[in-house]
DNA sequence: TTTTGATAATTTAGGCATCGATATTTCCAT
DNA sequence: ATGGAAATATCGATGCCTAAATTATCAAAA
């Protein structure tokens, strides 16, 4: 009884990857999807403004709180370590579009902000940025954005309760 | 004439991401779906095989390549650069996973292929990994899946077409 | 045949990312 | 107050990843 309803089609040549489970296949599909987009990104930001994109994402994350923001929630809102954002604090420091200043609150703590220069360059940046999205998203019509943001919201709210739980049993 | 539509929500308060372009927030939330589900994975592989990412990935192109593959072939598989692939090569060839032959045809050319203990310990991990994916969908019925998959092809066409001209004009 | 150009893999330098350890400061329960 | 747990950021080791330079080989044309 294990026929495994073949279509027409050889049962041996397409074997190994026909019998992939159909959630590996999407899983694998999203996965390339995401990869070929990141990679252009990447690239663009490189070759027109000489930026990375960890970079170019903690300059937007300051963009949103003109108040500044101390490391530990960069590196929460970035969803990267703290050790990280250190890193990639420095490097902007360094090149002179942000700053590092003592919390007054709490001696531990810096609070990081976009410098003059910094907002100016990133605001320049996130405008050709969102235009390369808009490209890149073309080729599907309204209706398919819309009905893919909403598959996106089940899967993210699915995914995110099969991770968090793990060990309950 | 540059009203924008606002619904009845404040004009201010949600400015900033309520008029970031739709495909925008699209893009972020494809981001973050794969994100949360890759890093679960990671962790995952990590944890219970004590293996990373990257070598679980070559592993499997050799295993639905039972004849090797030589480095450059990897490299095209894999997405990623040749040096890369010499790198996790290495780390396998450490661990006695894989073997590099060298090619009887091409003498600059190796012959990557899994190890018989190569082959055994990956065919347990892939029946893992494929178990981890299908609870991570499992919040999401069928025709929510195939929808998706439909969607995610028409994006992937999209993105393709727009990141390959580019300098066109 | 010899040169010339392309191809295969590695190496090197630099950046991103994690984990685990460390030092300092804060907070709280005593 | 004070001693210990928690929070804040950094550091060090390790691994992935890229781009550019290098070495070795191949292949085709002069």
């Amino acid at each position: 009884m294990s026929k495994k309803t073949v279509s027409a089609a050889s049962d041996t040549e397409t074997r190994a990857t026909s019998e992939h489970a159909p959630d590996l296949r999407l899983w694998l599909r999203t996965l390339a999807c995401t990869n070929l987009i990141e990679s252009h990104i990447r690239s663009r930001l490189r070759a027109e403004f000489d930026i990375t994109l960890p970079r170019f994402d903690l300059m937007a994350q300051l963009e949103r709180s003109p108040q500044g923001l101390k490391m530990g929630e960069l590196s929460k809102r970035m969803m990267v370590t703290g050790g990280n954002v250190t890193g990639i604090t420095d490097q902007l420091v360094a090149e002179g579009l942000v700053v590092r200043e003592d919390s007054p609150k709490d001696r531990r703590a810096y609070i990081v902000k976009l410098t003059p220069e910094g907002r100016r360059s990133f605001r320049k940046m996130a405008e050709a940025h969102e235009k390369w999205v808009v490209e890149l998203f073309v080729g599907m019509d309204e209706k398919q954005r819309g009905q893919l943001y909403e598959l996106l919201a089940v899967l993210k709210t699915s995914a995110a309760k099969a991770a968090g739980k793990k060990l309950a049993a």
